[in-house]
Order: structure tokens, then sequence, then C-alpha cells
DNA sequence: CGCAGGTGTTACCGCCGGTAACACTGGGGC
DNA sequence: GCCCCAGTGTTACCGGCGGTAACACCTGCG
């Protein structure tokens, strides 16, 4: 049996680690050939550990985005009236992109690196159906009430794009951020255009 | 001088079909290759015409992007008050999307094609610097307010998930969606939730 | 000893983006 | 008539990538 083999997974999280450090400094057009290399291998041993490239990248993204998700669902489901739980929600996603934007960028953005995309999409939708159930629960409708997933739908993709806005200029605190979008959200714009 | 040569332009016109033509066929892994055999030429004169592979695709992004923010344009400042003017800008966008969902994919998503990005950045860029002008006007705030460039900014991602969700799932009307969103915007979410 | 299975390697394939170098053609000057 | 030249097209190649086949090495076990 294979699957007892003794450092089969600290082997596979040494070579994510490595994987890992090579795309944070390449880029993310990080070749196989030199991200075995960094990790001390050749590449036919991250086939075996990762079936193809994409794979390797799912993998890598995946750690990143399962560490996201539960830190937004914490924040989510913390105590509190709704206005504050969304807030703080916001919040804590602010945090930990800025905290890790290269990070942030690898997954969102990555410029060459799509063969992630599908880890992400992953994420993107568990985020978004996990928005859906709490606002149809905020606002006692069905689970699957049409409105509530498409204003989960649009508040993802708001707070991910005011995010990238964010990321790259800086023209704000982060509190400041969250303020705005959060005020946007209870319809300051609409009020404040009539 | 070269400028004036005859189908130049026309010809390059002919090359940006052919290669619209084999993107929207084979997903966006369209080869290089395989774009001139479709046009009946080969590799070099499309480099000769395009200088590389992002030059191409820029290229072909460029056209659609243009067309969209025209259309965008027009319908954010044709008459009306603030929420009849964001509403038929959003369902703009939608109808758009929803005409050619190909396209749309291919400058979004595309799965493979990235070389494009820069072309559909600059685009995204363009769209939310003129919602930022357009919320300024309308709260008589200066032009580079902070709210008005983070809520262009949310804005933005808010729709363009959105519409990404609906084009995936179809399950709603564009009206129906044109609503919602416009309802998420003018604050629905923030009154029913409290 | 032989041998099985897992770890590692080298050496290769096919494809792609990109380019150098060469062939063809037509129109001006002499 | 002739040559030159600019522009159009081609073939044939390069380097690098993702991915794989085939072989070498160790280690335990009958």
């Amino acid at each position: 049996m294979t699957s007892v083999l003794p450092g089969r997974d600290a082997r596979r999280e040494s070579l994510l680690a490595a994987a890992d450090a090579v795309v944070q400094r390449d880029g993310a057009s990080a070749s196989m050939a030199t991200i075995a290399a960094e990790a001390g291998i050749t590449k036919p041993i991250l086939y075996r550990h990762f079936g193809d490239k994409s794979g390797l990248y799912a993998a890598l993204a995946e750690r990143h985005t399962d560490r996201l998700l539960d830190a937004l669902v914490d924040a989510l489901t913390a105590g509190g009236p709704a206005r504050v739980r969304v807030h703080r929600t916001i919040g804590t996603y602010l945090a930990v992109i800025e905290a890790e934007p290269q990070v942030y960028r690898f997954l969102m953005q990555s410029e060459e690196a799509v063969p992630a995309q599908g880890t992400v999409r992953g994420f993107l939708h568990r985020l978004q159906d996990l928005l859906t159930a709490g606002i149809a629960h905020e606002l006692r409708l069905p689970a699957d009430d049409l409105r509530a997933t498409v204003w989960a739908a649009g508040i993802v993709g708001m707070v991910q794009s005011a995010g990238d806005w964010w990321l790259e200029s800086r023209r704000c605190s982060r509190a400041d951020l969250t303020d705005q979008l959060t005020d946007l959200l209870w319809g300051a714009y609409g009020v404040a255009a009539g």
C-alpha cells in the first residue's frame, strides 16, 4: 500500500512550499523545471505528486483559499447585527489581502498563472454560496431565493474589485475602505444621488 | 512611405476577423499557427502585423472593449434621474454580454488567453474612471473624491461579477437581474437587513 | 541470492511563440 | 532592355515549455 509511506505528505508539503517560493519570486510564469530545481529534485517527481501543472497550482491555491474562506466564515458568523457582521467580514478580507498581497495577486490576477483559476473559481463560488445563505437567513427568504443569490454574487464582486483597486493605489486606509464599502451596501450612494 | 499602402488596414482587419473566428472556435488556446492558417497565410505575417501574440490579442480585445465602452457611455449620459441612468447602464452591459457571450468570456475569463488582460484591465479602468466622474458629479463632490472612486470600483466589480454568475446559470431574466442590482445599489439589502 | 517496489534520474517528444533567411513580384531610373 | 529595390510571402529553424518513457538505485524480504 502506497498511502502509508512515511514522508509522503510531508514531502508534498515541502514541494508546495518550494513552489510557493518560486511563484512569489518569478511571478506566476514559474516553470515546472524551475520549481523542481528549487525543491532540489527534478520534474518527474513533481508530476508524480501533482499530475500536471494545473494540479500543482490548484494544490497551491487551495491552501490559501481554504485559509481565507475560514477567516471569512468566522467573521461573518460571529455575533452582532447584520451591518456589524458585514463590516467585519469586509475588513477581514481586506486585512488578509493586505497582509499577503503577492499571494492575493497570484490567486486573483496572476497575469499568467491561469491553471489555478479553477480552484479560485471554486473558492469564489463557495464564498458566494455562503453569502447567499447568510443573506437569505437575514432576510428570512428561502435559501435559494433569487434576490439573495444575485446580491451575493454582486457583493462578492464588489468587494473583490474594490480590494483590487485598493491594493494597486493604496489611496486610503483599510478602515476607510471598509467603511465606504459598507456604506455603499447600505445604500449610501442611492440616498445621496436621490 | 509604407503607410499609404492600399490594403494595409483592410488586411489587418481581415486578419483580426480570422483571429476572432479561431478564438471563438478553439476557446482561447488558439495558436498563432492556427490563426494564420485560418487567415490563409503563415505565422510571420501575423507577427509583422501585430508584433507578438499579446499584440494580436490586445488588438482583438480592443475592438470589443471600445464598442462596449461606447455603449455604456451612451447609456450613462443619456437623460433621466440617477437611478434611471444607472438602471439603463446596467441593462446595456447585460444586454451586450448576453448577445455575445463567447466574446465576453474571451475578454473576461478566457481560462487561457491572458495576453489580452492588459487591454481588458485598461477597459475596466476607463470604465471605473467614467463612473467615478459620474458619481462625483451626481453627488457634487470633487472629481477625484475618495468615496466616488471607491464606489465606482465596487460597482464595476459588482455588475461584472453578477453578470458572470448570470451568464453561467441563467437563473433569471435580464430585466430581473437589472432590477435586483439597481435595488442593491440603492440600499435594498441594507434596508431589508436593518 | 534474486526480486519486487518505490525513489530518483536522464533523455526524449511534440508543440508553441518567435525569427532569420531566402524566393517571388512589380515598378522606376538609366 | 536591364538592374535594383521595396514589399510580400514562404520555409526552416531556435529555444523553452509541459509532459513522459525508460532506465538506475536503494532497501527490505523470502
